[in-house]
DNA sequence: GTCAGAGCAAGAACGCGTTCTCCACCGCTA
DNA sequence: TAGCGGTGGAGAACGCGTTCTTGCTCTGAC
């Protein structure tokens, strides 16, 4: 933060310096798109980036960053675009599952990606919490769209709850225990027995 | 396997290569107890152990396969202790909450070496899947006997559900996003949600 | 008795995340 | 104009999971 400055008062060095940065998550999600986490390796990332590895280390601490903050963007946009469009259902419970179907069918589309944001995502490296808990709240702020203007006792309990089923659905689909199907069916099997 | 062979027929040999297994697992869970997940290195298992590295891999293709040893030994364990006391409550809800208030407790007792079993079995790598399936049966098993007997709905949806809140909290603890007790409060929240 | 093969020891080697070292360039102030 | 701090480039170096190589010993088959 340069504090005072009027915010379109960046020098050219300072834009350049963005444009670099969003070089380097642009190419993690490339590379992420096409083999997953593994797939994802840093002195890669530098080269399609055209930066120096020591270049991407100054602006982010580690791989989980790095991942971390693609996953953001990346979980921002699928908010957006859910939003665009109400979900459909008459109670709750069929509102909820309908967003959690849909959002599942985007990650879905493409695994490989997904699959490195929630590697990243469920790594326990201790210095990214408050880059997961931004993650978990833009998950939340998704699924809190159905119960919207319903009649739910506790939703941030039913949110909560949600939250995990979905993250720990998802882990599992990742580590390879669960096929898509499976996923849909135990969301919905989620939403219909904490909803009305 | 020697097939036909009566299982007491086993030459000092097998019974050395057994102790040494043993051995390997005693350590992995000996070092994860201090310090957690890194500090479980396989140069310094293959020391306790008393092995050479190359004898580590040759009966543990990866770390996280042998992590995943202990943890369907520790869990097993858990599961014999917990079976040794019914649980407390008068309706299923009180009863799961008992059973996971309990179950936590034993597992926030080593903090470390949870934190290092909990991150081998969110671990992605894709060959472990069969074992990551062995220690949720048992989980599963645990929860289930909060509800045995009762008057309980759809139980095989709801212990799945159960146990995806369990494990995504104690991913969460493990990448410290959430504490003992806010993990207590919402295995709880859940339980009173899921059931009567 | 001998020979093939499995189990193991010892340790070098490799891959990738991460850190460190050294240097060039740019905009700034005396 | 000369020096200076900070951003970035190039790449070596380090740590640890994993793999590979070499050689020894024991066992079972013939």
């Amino acid at each position: 933060m340069t504090g005072a400055a009027p915010p379109d008062a960046r020098s050219e060095r300072d834009l350049e310096t963005a444009a670099r940065r969003g070089r380097m998550v642009d190419a993690a999600v490339e590379l992420a798109a096409t083999g997953g986490y593994e797939s994802v390796q840093m002195r890669d990332v530098a080269a399609r980036a055209e930066v120096a590895l020591g270049t991407l280390y100054r602006h982010f601490p580690s791989k989980d960053h790095l991942l971390l903050e693609a996953l953001t963007e990346q979980a921002s946009a699928l908010r957006d675009r859910m939003a665009q469009r109400p979900p459909q259902g008459a109670v709750p419970a069929d509102r909820m599952a309908d967003v959690l179907r849909r959002a599942t069918r985007a990650l879905a589309r493409r695994p490989d990606l997904t699959a490195a944001l929630v590697t990243a995502l469920t790594s326990p490296e201790g210095d990214t919490a408050p880059h997961k808990h931004a993650v978990e709240t833009v998950l939340r702020s998704i699924i809190t769209t159905a119960i919207d203007g319903g009649d739910v006792p506790d939703p941030d309990g039913v949110v909560r709850i949600l939250g995990y089923v979905w993250l720990a659905v998802l882990s599992a689909w990742v580590g390879g225990t669960l096929d898509t199907d499976q996923m849909a069916e135990d969301l919905t099997s989620a939403a219909r027995l904490l909803l009305p």
